[in-house]
DNA sequence: AAGATAAAGCACGTTACTTCA
DNA sequence: CTTGAAGTAACGTGCTTTATC
C-alpha cells in the first residue's frame, strides 16, 4: 500500500485525478483542479482507470512507465450493485432479453425481472420534449420518440407541451449498471462512445454525457470525503505525538537542569532523612535550604521521584541513609 | 506566425425532483 | 399524511482546448 499525500502541486496525484485532467487533452494546461491536496490511500488497483481507450489517451504509456514499481492506487468507488458480467463491452450490444411488458413493473426489481423490456424501457422522453441546451440542439437527432415510458416520464408532473418544465427522470436500473459499467471502461467519453451508449440505451446523448460527469463529480466527491477522513485521522495521530514529545523534552529539560545543578554540588554534603523525607547536608545547613527550594523549583519532588528515573542523584545516598539510620 | 472566434468538453455549483425513513 | 434528508438528473456558468479563419 503507498501512501501518497502532497499538498499543492500535486507532482504525482493519484490515478483517478490524473486520468481526469488527462483524457480531454494531452496538453491539457493546469487547471484549479489540479491544485491542492491529493491523498492516495487506497488498497488495489481502481477497476476503472486500468483499461483507457488508446484514442481517449494518448499519452497513457507515459503514465504507465513512468518508473513507479508501486503503482499509486485509488480507493474504488464504483458501487457494488450487481452488474451483469457480460457487460464488459457496452458495444457489443446488450444481452439482456426485452419483453413487450413494461407496465406496471417494479422499479426495484430484481435484475430477473427487470430484464425486461430494456431497449423498450428505455425511451424516456416524449416527442416535443424540453430541448433547452445548445447541446440539445446539436443531439437531437437521436431523440427516441418513445412516448409510452411509464418508468420515467410519467412519473413527471404534466409538462407544457413547450417544455418550460424540467423533467427529472429516473434511470431504469439496467441503464445505471450500463453506464457504470462503462464508466469503469472509460470515465469519460468521446462523441462517438457518447452516441452510442445514447442509442443503445434509448437515450439522449445529452442525458449520457450529463450522467457522467455527474458520476464523475459523485466519485470525486466521495474520494474527497475518504481524504478528509484519512487527513483527519493523519492529524489526530501526529498530533499526538507531538504531544507526547513535548511532555518528553519538558523532563528531558527539567532533567538536565537537575543534574546540572547538582553537578556543582559536593556530593557527599546532600543526604535524606527517610523519615522526614528532608534534604540534610553534612557541611552547611544553608545548603540545604537553597537545595530544597531549587528542587522544588525544577519540578522534582525528592523522594517522590519521578518513576524510571535511575539516574535521579539522590537515589543511592538515600539508601545508604536508610541503612544506616536502622 | 499570431490573434480572434466559434465550438466542444469539462468541472463546479445549483436547482428540481424522487425516494425513503 | 407530512416532513426532512439523501440521492440524482438536469441545468447554468466559466474555463480550457482545439480548429478555423
Amino acid at each position: 500500500m503507498e501512501l501518497g499525500l502532497s499538498l499543492g502541486d500535486a507532482p504525482k496525484p493519484f490515478r483517478f485525478v490524473e486520468k481526469q485532467s488527462q483524457v480531454p487533452s494531452p496538453q491539457r494546461r493546469l487547471s484549479r483542479k489540479d491544485l491542492g491536496f491529493c491523498v492516495d490511500l487506497s488498497i488495489g488497483r481502481s477497476v476503472a482507470g486500468d483499461k483507457e481507450d488508446d484514442e481517449d489517451k494518448p499519452n497513457q504509456g507515459e503514465d504507465e512507465s513512468d518508473g513507479n514499481e508501486d503503482p499509486p492506487t485509488q480507493l474504488d468507488l464504483l458501487p457494488h450493485n450487481p452488474v451483469p458480467r457480460n457487460l464488459t463491452n457496452p458495444y457489443q450490444g446488450f444481452p439482456w432479453p426485452s419483453s413487450e411488458n413494461d407496465e406496471g413493473e417494479d422499479r426495484t426489481a430484481s435484475p430477473n425481472s427487470a430484464a425486461s423490456s430494456f431497449q423498450m424501457e428505455f425511451g424516456l422522453y416524449g416527442s416535443g420534449g424540453n430541448i433547452s441546451s445548445r447541446r440539445d440542439q446539436m443531439e437531437n437527432g437521436v431523440m427516441n420518440e418513445v412516448g409510452e415510458s411509464e418508468r420515467a416520464s410519467s412519473r413527471a408532473s404534466d409538462e407544457d407541451e413547450n417544455g418550460c418544465t424540467r423533467k427529472k427522470l429516473r434511470l431504469s436500473k439496467e441503464q445505471s449498471a450500463f453506464l457504470e459499467e462503462s464508466f469503469k471502461e472509460h470515465n469519460t467519453l468521446n462523441p462517438k462512445q457518447k452516441q452510442a451508449l445514447a442509442k443503445q440505451l434509448n437515450l439522449r446523448p445529452r442525458q449520457v454525457e450529463v450522467w457522467f460527469q455527474n458520476r464523475r463529480a459523485r466519485t470525486k466527491l466521495k474520494q474527497t470525503e475518504v481524504d478528509c477522513e484519512y487527513l483527519k485521522r493523519c492529524c489526530e495521530t501526529l498530533t499526538e505525538e507531538n504531544r507526547r514529545l513535548q511532555k518528553e523534552l519538558q523532563e528531558l529539560r527539567a532533567l538536565k537542569t537537575t543534574n546540572s545543578l547538582y553537578m556543582q554540588l559536593p556530593a557527599t554534603t546532600l543526604t535524606m532523612c527517610p523519615s522526614c523525607e528532608r534534604v540534610t547536608s553534612s557541611s552547611a545547613a544553608s545548603t540545604v535550604a537553597a537545595t530544597e527550594g531549587v528542587t522544588k523549583r525544577s519540578g522534582l519532588a525528592i523522594g517522590g521521584g519521578r518513576p524510571g528515573s535511575s539516574s535521579f542523584p539522590f537515589s543511592a545516598k538515600t539508601q545508604s541513609h536508610q541503612s544506616t539510620a536502622s
